[in-house]
DNA sequence: GCCCTTTTTCATCAGGTGATGAAAAATGAA
DNA sequence: TTCATTTTTCATCACCTGATGAAAAAGGGC
């Protein structure tokens, strides 16, 4: 009876899954995260996204259910693409080296898959990271989103340092990862406002830079954080 | 004929300004700052402001004219209050320090204010906080907002950074920049995604522990940074 | 061509939205 | 008290919102 029962689903007996279906699905998919990037999950109406989509409204609630629902939708289906470039990014550093792992590479192999799909990827994963950075500044319900999708890889990160820096307590590894996931959302979602700030200086879009320079501030955060809770520690 | 030909204005001849009124603005925009810091701009209705602040739908316009007028009220009420603590702070800095200016005690000057306003400002701030970090990720209209009001206060940091560091570049001064209000906003709206993720590690109201890491954390970044800008440089 | 299924469209609902104008109440100087 | 003025309430408008059920169209195995 309600929307859920309505959704498509594959393997009747008319139409084994040739489907334009799927290629519609993804355009409702495109325009609704370039919308709800834009202007946030209220500042969308369904009517909208149809529109952008080239759509039947009713269409929308057909293939997705509730507009929340669509919303989720949108947030999953890059999160699991997400999600395996960066653990196989750590994985393949800890591997390539294993003896010799420095903070710095760590933090390299946990955002530089993100700076790489940005820099690739187009503009839907443009798109998709101003998405993830106003969930993750949500806080009716954006923090148990984040949680769901993003958490393991993040524990993989600070696992991975443990093991780098035995002597740093979980707790500096957590505010600073802190730290360091405001630098990176910001950042990835390109809001062009330090064009602006610094005056034609700098390019929210040269993600190059951003490489040069991200990686190095945030492994010397962490050191330097690990090292003074530690001397504190030491002498308290 | 426009709602702001109806707002209130002081001076008349019926009542001079003891005014009940006052106090009922700043319910107003008490109500307001905290349903629109949980939910969004377009996830609040000026019914649901009125409904929490406990006065006729009618009066937010009378007061305030349309809804987004009601909410560049609400972020300008507090952004003043903002701007001047911060200059105050780094001019106190500046003085005080006149000969021995650390990157770390600049940042320092620039940061803590807003963890002292937090912590002993009550709710209010709290939620103000929430608002600034959300519409600093919206990129339709949260940049020009942005820069409107707190570009001055930056500018000053920066400057006051090149004093202390004449060899770095602007370039990597803003970069920096950047990745340190990436890190500050999100701490500051305290989103509780810390408290979960680090199974109770660390708590996201723990502004003491914020300001034992976050300052050496950036200043470290911004060192980093400055010296290996330069190195490259020297060696190309 | 038939027939069952999936996909798409159309018309519409019940309720909520921001906003307004007119009336009522409150206020305080004269 | 009078009365111009401000503040508050009330009723309402025109429009938009998410969502649904029924009908129409499209597909494809047989």
């Amino acid at each position: 009876m309600t929307a859920t029962k309505s959704r498509a689903r594959a393997g009747g007996r008319g139409r084994p899954s040739k489907a334009k279906g799927l290629d519609l699905k993804e355009t409702i998919l495109d325009a609704a995260e370039g919308l709800f990037a834009r202007h946030g999950f209220y500042g969308v109406t369904t009517r909208q996204v149809a529109a952008e989509a080239g759509v039947d409204t009713a269409l929308i609630h057909y293939y997705f259910g509730a507009k929340r629902e669509l919303f989720d939708a949108v947030f999953l289906r890059r999160a699991e693409i997400l999600n395996q470039a960066r653990e196989a990014s750590m994985n393949a550093y800890v591997k390539a080296n294993a003896g010799a792992m420095t903070v710095e590479g760590v933090i390299e192999a946990f955002i530089d898959p993100l700076l790489r799909i940005s820099q690739d990827g187009g503009r839907g994963w443009k798109s998709y990271f101003v998405l993830v950075a106003q969930v993750n500044n949500t806080p009716a319900w954006g923090g148990e989103t984040m949680t769901r999708f993003f958490d393991p890889v993040v524990h993989q990160l600070v696992e991975t340092l443990k093991t780098v820096r035995p002597e740093a307590a979980y707790r500096d590894l957590y505010w600073c990862y802190q730290f360091l996931t405001g630098s990176m959302m910001l950042t990835l979602s390109e809001t062009g406002r330090i064009d602006s700030l610094s005056e034609g200086e700098c390019h929210s879009s040269d993600l190059e830079s951003v490489r040069q320079r991200l990686f190095a501030y945030c492994a010397a955060g962490f050191e330097a954080v690990i090292a003074k809770q530690n001397k504190a520690l030491a002498s308290g």
